[in-house]
This record gives C-alpha cells, sequence and structure tokens, in this order.
DNA sequence: GTAGGCATACCGACCGGTCGGTAGGGTGGC
DNA sequence: GCCACCCTACCGACCGGTCGGTATGCCTAC
C-alpha cells in the first residue's frame, strides 16, 4: 500500500518511462514531474531499478490474481478462454502505459528479478496453457493448432497492444476485446 | 550499399541494442565490438540515432519487399494470407535482434523520421488489410472478425517473436510460420 | 598533392546516487 | 504543562564518472 508521495513517483516513473524510454529519462525529470524532490524519491527507493521492479510487480499481479479469479469461476473451456482473454485485454487497455514499459524495459531486470519474473511468467502461461488443453482434451477445442501456439499467439497479441491502442480511438476496450476473443476462439475451433 | 567496415558496425550494434538496449550501449562499446573506432563510426554515421534508423530501414525495406512479391503472385485469398504469413515469420525468425530492437526502440525516432516511419508501416498494414478484406468480399474468409483487428492480430505475434523464440528451440522456423498461418486462416474462416 | 578513410586525444554536459542537514510530530519523564 | 529526545519524511547541493560527439592529423591510393 503505497503512500501519497510514493503514489506520485510511480505515476510520474510510469508516464515518463512509457514515452521517453526508461534509460531516456533522468531521476531528476521523474521527481520534477512527480513535484517532489530526489531526496524524497531515494527516501523511499533504493535506487532507479526499483521503481521499473515496482511497475512490474504491481502488474503482474493484478494480471495473475485476474485469471485465477476467472479459473474459479468453473466455466466451460470456451467461456474460461473467453473471459480470460477480455479481462485481459479490458486490463491491458487501462494500463497501456505499465504494459509499454514492461514490454520495452524487461530487458534491465537484473539476473535475481529476471528469474524471479520468468518463474511468475510460466507459472502464468502455463495455467493459460491448461485451459487450452483440457478444452483440447475434452473435445471442446480443435487440436489442429498445438496449444502453446496458441498461448504464444494471445499473450503476443496483448503485449503489442501499446503500440496501437489509443484510448480515443474509435474500438472502446470491451468491444476490441470481444473481437480478439472471437478470433481466438474461432482458431480454437477450426 | 554498405561496405565492410560499415556494415561491420551495424552487425555489432544490432546486437548490443538487442542484447543491452540502445541507450545502455555505449558508442565505445559499439566500435570496439566492431574492432573499429569512433573515428570510423562518426565517419560513416553522423549520429548513434543514425544506427537506429539504418536499422530499421533495412528491415521495413525487406519485409516490404517480401510482401509485394508475394502479392504479385495473384495466388487465392488464403494462399496469399498463408504465404505472407509464413514469409513474415521466418524472416523475422532470422532476423530476431533487428526485430527486438525495432520493437523495444522504436519511440527513440525523432519526429522526423517516426513521421517517415509512420507512413511506411501504415502501407504495409492497409496492403494486408486489403487482402483479407478482398478474402472476405468474395466469401474466401468470414466477415465475423473486422479485418483490421486480424491484421493487429497477426503483426502483434510477429514482433512479440523476439521474447520468446530461441534459435535453438524445439520448433524451427517454417513449423511455427505453418502453426500460425494455420491458426490465423483458422480464425478467418470460422 | 590531395581526398577519402580512418586513429587518438580530448571536451563539456549530464547523470545516478550520496550526504549533511532540517521540519515537525509523537512520546516519556517530571 | 512542558521540555528533551528521537524518528520519519524530506531537502538540495554536490561528486565521481561516463557518454556522445569533435578536432586534428596521419597514411595510403590515385
Amino acid at each position: 500500500m503505497p503512500g501519497a508521495t510514493e503514489q506520485k513517483i510511480i505515476d510520474a516513473a510510469v508516464r515518463l518511462f512509457a514515452s521517453q524510454g526508461y534509460d531516456a529519462t533522468s531521476v531528476q525529470e521523474i521527481v520534477t514531474a512527480a513535484e517532489v524532490t530526489k531526496g524524497a524519491l531515494y527516501h523511499y527507493f533504493r535506487a532507479k531499478d526499483d521503481l521499473l521492479f515496482e511497475i512490474y510487480r504491481l502488474l503482474i499481479t493484478s494480471q495473475s490474481a485476474d485469471m485465477d479469479r476467472i479459473i474459479g469461476l468453473g466455466l466451460s473451456s470456451s467461456e474460461t478462454v473467453r473471459e480470460i482473454l477480455c479481462s485481459l485485454v479490458v486490463s491491458t487497455a487501462e494500463r497501456v502505459d505499465e504494459t509499454a514499459v514492461f514490454v520495452r524495459e524487461l530487458h534491465r531486470l537484473g539476473e535475481d528479478r529476471m528469474t524471479e519474473f520468468r518463474a511468475e511468467r510460466r507459472r502464468y502461461h502455463e495455467t493459460f496453457l491448461a485451459v487450452i488443453e483440457k478444452g483440447q482434451a475434452d473435445g471442446s477445442f480443435s487440436s489442429s493448432v498445438p496449444a502453446d501456439t496458441v498461448v504464444r499467439i494471445a499473450v503476443g497479441v496483448v503485449n503489442q497492444l501499446p503500440m496501437w491502442y489509443r484510448p480515443d480511438g474509435p474500438k472502446p476496450p470491451p468491444v476490441l476485446a470481444g473481437e480478439i476473443a472471437d478470433f481466438v476462439l474461432a482458431g480454437l475451433s477450426a
């Protein structure tokens, strides 16, 4: 639960990292945008990297929670896939900046944190994979395309969303989410 | 047609940018890796950004040429889509480093070059879009999902390829390309 | 000789991080 | 009631080091 100052710093960092990149954003720019001082920033964060890691942590935590919640509902395979995709697309659209930073600056994570992150992502992938494989096993889905490739495609689209999605674009997020879910489900029922 | 020195510099830059990022790579690192000196680099390139732009230019040029060539073959809609996707996936796999740099560091392009680049990308998108819309119009494809969303999905997967594709992975590029094409075509025939 | 193709030494700007210090609220002894 | 003490939150000048870029000149080919 971050306090007000901490939150202001993170918000400013996300905005600046998303528009300029991590390295191209100086700590001074962040504190100026957040209307605090360098002292305040280094009081709450040990280093600039900590900001990145915190942004990732918040994003991953919320996405994992979303998926677990949906699976817990006990819907049919295709309804589960639809719900996962829709919630993923909508929540990503709500947090384009965080996602853009995440996709672009992932490689700057240090060794330890990278390992930690990879484990979390692997868990996410395998949970999703299991849902699709279950559907293929019980005949809800076609097996003509391997489940892992389907997961790659689905996650790929979402991660690329920041490249083209604009909040003031013609299609509101729920519509977009529906279209994407329709397409993936169509591919799964070939 | 770059000369030998120029090519060595670009190759080194691509490799380093892909593994560390643009800002995190110093000009000194590039020239050391390329076994040339700073004088040589600044003899051929006016600034560090020029390296980025050159990398993009080479990538986009070759991809556009690929698509134009395939469309020129005059195949059926679904064969055309399959060929475009396969060649895109295979050529992207061949140039993962370039693609990784492209996806991650695009935002560093200056105003002018960004405009130039956007025009080129728009042309690419619209050409691809036209192929799908033609297929939808003549009944080869279903119209249940809008063509622009399909293009977004297809391009999204390819751009995310550097995130997970490894040359020594279990699936060689042509197999992967086939699976992705199968999936997209399945979604288009729902 | 002279023009392109480099090498080397160097510059000024800037950056992440530090550090000595302060403001102000809480707390315990008397 | 109040003072001494401390602790958290925060300030901002400053430092060592690095980086992109330049100035200058050598050296080989023509």
